[in-house]
DNA sequence: CTTCTATCTTGACGTTCATCGAAACAAGGC
DNA sequence: GCCTTGTTTCGATGAACGTCAAGATAGAAG
């Protein structure tokens, strides 16, 4: 219905200021990230490179019951980070890289454009 | 207590999976960006270039009080993600690129990188 | 074919956390 | 002194997180 989806937004968020639209369907992503079990999730998931995990392998890495779980992974789907299929008894899920890459973009300052004076790295470490 | 911040971790979340620690301190900023008005006043913040902006030039773009700008300017603070300094009857906010930079770093995939492997995680199933 | 078991999802409920505004407080300029 | 700019505190409303119980789907056993 709304249908912004990040995928044609994504103007890179430094550069020029997000209009509500756009910030209401990027923080939706973002927010899926913002929890250590989906974030966690999300990364056992993409670094399988089979592509494919099995809900079995994941659950037993957490403190949490199977629903809590499927509940988080329906999060991290309905944001459109990854996407699962159901193989006779088990249900695999994998990563959407699109997804990934658009919020990497999103997060990406235009290289070699130094904004005046910036201050930027003088202050801390490293 | 040398904090696990986000700043010696960033392996990337899409390699290999995040330990408990790691998660939660990368979750802490998503959580930060899991806003639509906090994004709005990052972007706005970013992209002005003079690198510096002044909350009474933030407040008037959104329907919201002072007070939870102000909130959410704090919670962008405290995320690490800006830094801010008062300097007479003015309060001026900037962005610390390092910290967007790192979480861009952490959702990119290594290009053509196709992992192939993984036998991380027992992965047996079959 | 029926029944049993295993895997995973969905719904409902209680607890905890986040969001927001009004009022009070701090800091500085006139 | 008074006024302006921002932050902080406090309380109320609403959303998110986690568990239990029930439903859905597929294979195996009888």
């Amino acid at each position: 219905m709304v249908g912004q989806d990040v995928a044609e937004c994504c103007p890179a968020l430094l550069t020029a200021p997000l209009d509500e639209e756009q910030a209401e369907a990027v923080a939706k992503v973002f927010k899926a990230l913002g929890d250590p079990v989906r974030l966690r999730l999300l990364s056992m998931i993409a670094s399988r490179s089979g592509g494919e995990v099995c809900v079995c392998d994941l659950t037993p890495a957490f403190d949490l019951s199977q629903p809590t779980i499927s509940h988080h992974l329906k999060l991290l789907r309905q944001a459109g980070l990854i996407d699962c299929e159901r193989r006779g008894t088990w249900v695999y899920y994998w990563l959407l890289p699109e997804a990934t890459d658009r919020l990497a973009r999103v997060l990406t300052r235009p290289a070699g454009a130094p904004p005046a004076d910036t201050a930027d790295t003088a202050a801390t470490a490293r």
